[in-house]
RNA sequence: GCCGCGGUAGUAUAGCCCGGCCCAGUAUGCGGGCCUGUCAAGCCCGUGACCCGGGUUCAAAUCCCGGCCGCGGCGCCA
């Protein structure tokens, strides 16, 4: 092959400079690095302070931030281009670990050489001092906020907690699958779904796998998981919620009762934030002063009643087939952290008014119940095997127990006021052999919202969607 | 969806109630200058804005109407 052009050698050869492929985190500086040996560093400008004949550059990578110092009498060629770096180019630079007393860290790089990759134009937003920024500027630059370490670390929080919960699900038997996001029907009958077209028809995006993870159930795979998108139309304005998030959800066959499901439940979000706190806790407590960070003990579970008769004693009154509202939610919270020393809390046995068609109605789930008379007619305040699980008086997943009677799914679809024609596909599922299951979903962006205490759960979605957000 | 509050330089804000003293103040950023140990560097000089449309008025950033967008609360929910 005959070589032509420069750029073609450049290709095979690398770029000019200072050599890349040498670079090495920023960390590795001060963790192993030996003082007077000389290393390649690359990153992001974080800060630069010119001094006349010396320049200060901080530069950042995602492994830290080391002071890259840039003297005219050692390379009038790097110390010119350092002087007029601005924030947030990408430079590589070669030079010499030295001590330094001054310097953050302890250490500091003598710099002789050194390339800009990369400009940056003046910054839009402030990234070193986020609050500085109101959240809908910052999330409309997200990429740049993003290179704030505290933003960052949202994210390596949230993708360890999804890991920790995948490994828990994998240890004790789930399967995981992958079920359609694009769906023919709605799942809850509700209208909080968006419609897409499919080709020549309507369709809709899955608000949650609930049907297909029972399908899951059904098929023979007796416990699956999945930790995937769940979209809801939903016009809320709230500091809690996203129409479109991350559920991390599970169903499992052969259930006892709702209660091996809590134990679940339990089981993955107690491995999430312990795995949180174990990697990451010493960073959260330097930049969320109102994380939680100890470790979680046993979880009560109570008595969605028992609930009530607590908060009438403070003076929150709720009559018996009524859900628990903002206000009743955030006072269990502090309630049972006073009392039992815990931040989570189940609420079980809500009532039949508060729940989904599917759900087991307590009726159904005593010794000796006969199908279908036992569901036939429910009242608004009938419990149901089912629970919330709230997080520091956030409601971070719900779940229960199911119906797998097919008669009994009729009857209480009808009871919903919906159509059974419309879950044909479903009810059939329960004709040919459903054991008795039960799951539960759980919220990803609420739990890192309230373990490292954010304010908006906005912050922790990379790139939200609410009701006007849809750029970028 | 309902209720309330808001929209001023790149960013964050003052001014708005009580229209003219505002060709809009401050901080930070940005541009230029001085500076070889700073670390939110400092000092000096400069630059840059009233969300869009309509109305009231001699006069509108300021008052009224509509739109768009933002923030918070509620319903509801993960």
């Amino acid at each position: 092959m005959v070589l032509e052009s420069k750029e073609l050698v450049w290709c095979m050869a690398g770029m000019p400079g200072v050599d890349i492929s040498k670079r090495v985190p920023i960390r590795d500086l001060f963790e192993r690095g030996e003082v007077g040996r000389e290393y390649v560093v690359a990153g992001w400008v974080d800060a630069v302070r010119v001094h006349g004949g010396i320049v200060f550059v901080v530069l950042r990578d995602r492994s830290g931030r080391v002071q890259l110092v840039v003297k005219k009498n050692v390379s009038r060629e790097a110390w010119q281009k350092a002087r007029d770096l601005s924030l947030e180019s990408v430079v590589v630079a070669k030079g010499r670990l030295v001590e330094s007393k001054a310097a953050l860290g302890g250490r500091e790089l003598q710099v002789t050489e050194l390339e800009v990759l990369a400009e940056a134009d003046p910054l839009p937003i402030d990234i070193h001092e986020p609050e500085k920024t109101v959240l809908a500027k910052r999330l409309d630059w997200r990429f740049l906020d993003l290179r704030n370490p505290r933003n960052q670390l949202i994210f390596l929080v949230e993708a360890e907690m999804a890991r920790a919960a995948r490994q828990w699900f994998i240890e004790h038997g789930f399967v995981e699958i992958f079920t359609p996001k694009i769906v023919g029907s709605a799942t809850e009958g509700g209208a909080e779904v968006f419609t897409v077209i499919y080709f020549d028809k309507p369709a809709y995006l899955a608000q949650s796998p609930q049907l297909y993870k029972q399908m899951g159930v059904i098929a023979g795979f007796e416990k699956v998981f999945e930790i995937g998108p769940a979209f809801r139309a939903e016009p809320h304005h709230t500091t809690r919620h996203l129409t479109e998030y991350t559920s991390i959800d599970f169903e499992m066959g052969f259930i006892k009762s709702y209660e091996d499901v809590m134990d679940v439940v339990e089981g993955v979000v107690k491995a999430m934030i312990e795995a949180a706190i174990r990697k990451y806790g010493d960073v959260i407590r330097e930049y969320f002063p109102d994380a939680w960070l100890e470790p979680v003990k046993e979880v009560p579970r109570i008595d969605i009643a028992e609930v009530k008769q607590l908060l009438a004693k403070k003076g929150k009154i709720l009559s018996p087939e009524e859900d628990l509202d903002t206000e009743a939610e955030r006072m269990i919270g502090e309630i049972v952290l006073e009392e039992y020393g815990s931040p989570l809390v189940f609420v079980k046995r809500y009532p039949w008014n508060a729940r989904p068609f599917y759900t087991m109605p307590c009726t159904c789930a005593v010794e000796g119940a006969q199908y279908p008379e036992c569901c036939r007619d429910l009242r608004p305040d009938t419990p149901t095997c089912s629970f919330d699980l709230l997080f520091r008086g956030l409601e971070i997943a719900t779940g229960g127990q199911r119906q797998h009677n097919p008669q009994c799914l009729v009857e209480q679809i009808k009871q919903k006021g919906l159509n059974p024609e419309n879950f044909k596909w479903y009810i059939d599922m329960f004709r040919f052999g459903a054991p008795p299951h039960g799951g539960a979903g759980i919220g990803l962006e609420r739990v890192v919202m309230q373990l490292l205490g954010l304010k908006n759960i906005r912050e922790a979605r990379l790139v939200p969607r609410d009701p006007e957000r849809l750029i970028p």
